[in-house]
DNA sequence: GTAAATATTGACCCGAGGGTCAATATATTG
DNA sequence: CAATATATTGACCCTCGGGTCAATATTTAC
């Protein structure tokens, strides 16, 4: 006894949304297509109609993720600037940014093992570290004789290393609010 | 119809080593008892009588990382030093050190959710951030002028952040080495 | 020695969860 | 209005893995 059709194919993002809720909620090692499907009012044989393979899902929510850590970041910024925006944006608490930011990590962290996952995930550090490339080599040249052996990629691999880091310390200790204080040394660093 | 009994109770570190071999190898969400047990040339009821429950093997594991993470670092060094120290060692390929913080990562990420760990995880990183503290002291009273607002705690968030994101990094680009960028930036930074 | 305490094994129970599939309902096409 | 293509369901299969336990071997105590 199916149910009704959706219309067109919105489907597929329904059930995206569902998971993504779930493992915002139960944490991606407990996402069951079963508890995706539920979440969605779906049928667990659906999921696998719309994605073959609960394999395939975690890709497309990576995907998803992917596409959303890359967007919404402020080209005209300066490094500083960029990293302490970047990093507040993503320790709003109770924000969906915070969960996404979170959510990737998660991903960071057990996709490493993954093959394909494990590709996309250098793929998209590597664009996320680029992101940071153009105010970098601002401040490299107008810097050039007090920083002789920093190279824009460092300081990229810097401010991400930063970022990640922030959020694996926030997602243990949230109240502690971990962020709020390496920013006021990093912009007293680079101001000095 | 059992085996040999072992010497007095080193079973329980035999096991122990086991289990980390297993995580080592498949990662923690792949570890199973009866990996451990395997591993370890001894039947899954023997792993469940010295660890009553698979969680009191990863607490035991876990609490094994802590005491790694919070030994073997060198109470002389400044604080750059202190990090560049920790970042090299942490990348040195192939040996038991990069594993370990590998694992420590997955527990992180892993235990976010756990309560018990969680617990163990968040006092875990507040002495790791103390690793910093005292050199962090003398950094920042001898730059009181130009750092203003730079606290000994923000500093050592800092630092620890460049750790964890670090070894975030590596974990999934081994190869590019990305420690070393950060390094020569960070030498860089409080040097000028 | 014998009895009690302690290890150790492997068979077993059971729930969870990935994946398949025939049945059926809905849409599309002509 | 067929006839065909496409969604949708839920029952089912099967493996994996946490945990229990009676049986048995080993050690320790007396």
């Amino acid at each position: 006894m199916p149910g009704k059709r959706a219309p067109v194919d919105q489907r597929r993002d329904e059930i995206l949304d569902a998971a993504f809720r779930v493992a915002a909620q139960k944490g991606l090692e407990r996402l069951t297509v079963r508890a995706v499907a539920a979440e969605a009012g779906l049928s667990p044989g659906l999921v696998f109609f719309h994605f073959e393979t609960k394999d395939a899902l975690l890709l497309a929510m990576l995907d998803g993720l992917t596409a959303w850590m890359l967007g919404g970041y402020d080209e005209d910024l300066s490094l500083p600037a960029q990293f302490v925006n970047q990093v507040r944006n993503d320790s709003n608490f109770g924000g969906q940014e915070r969960q996404f930011l979170e959510l990737f990590i998660e991903f960071l962290v057990f996709g490493a093992r993954h093959p394909e996952m494990r590709k996309r995930l250098r793929e998209a550090l590597k664009q996320y570290r680029q992101i940071f490339n153009s105010p970098a080599q601002n401040l490299v040249q107008s810097h050039v004789q007090s920083l002789p052996n920093t190279t824009p990629e460092s300081l990229s691999a810097l401010a991400t290393s930063l970022v990640i880091g922030n959020a694996v310390q926030t997602l243990l200790d949230p109240e502690w609010m971990v962020a709020e204080k390496p920013l006021s040394a990093i912009e007293d660093i680079w101001e000095r």
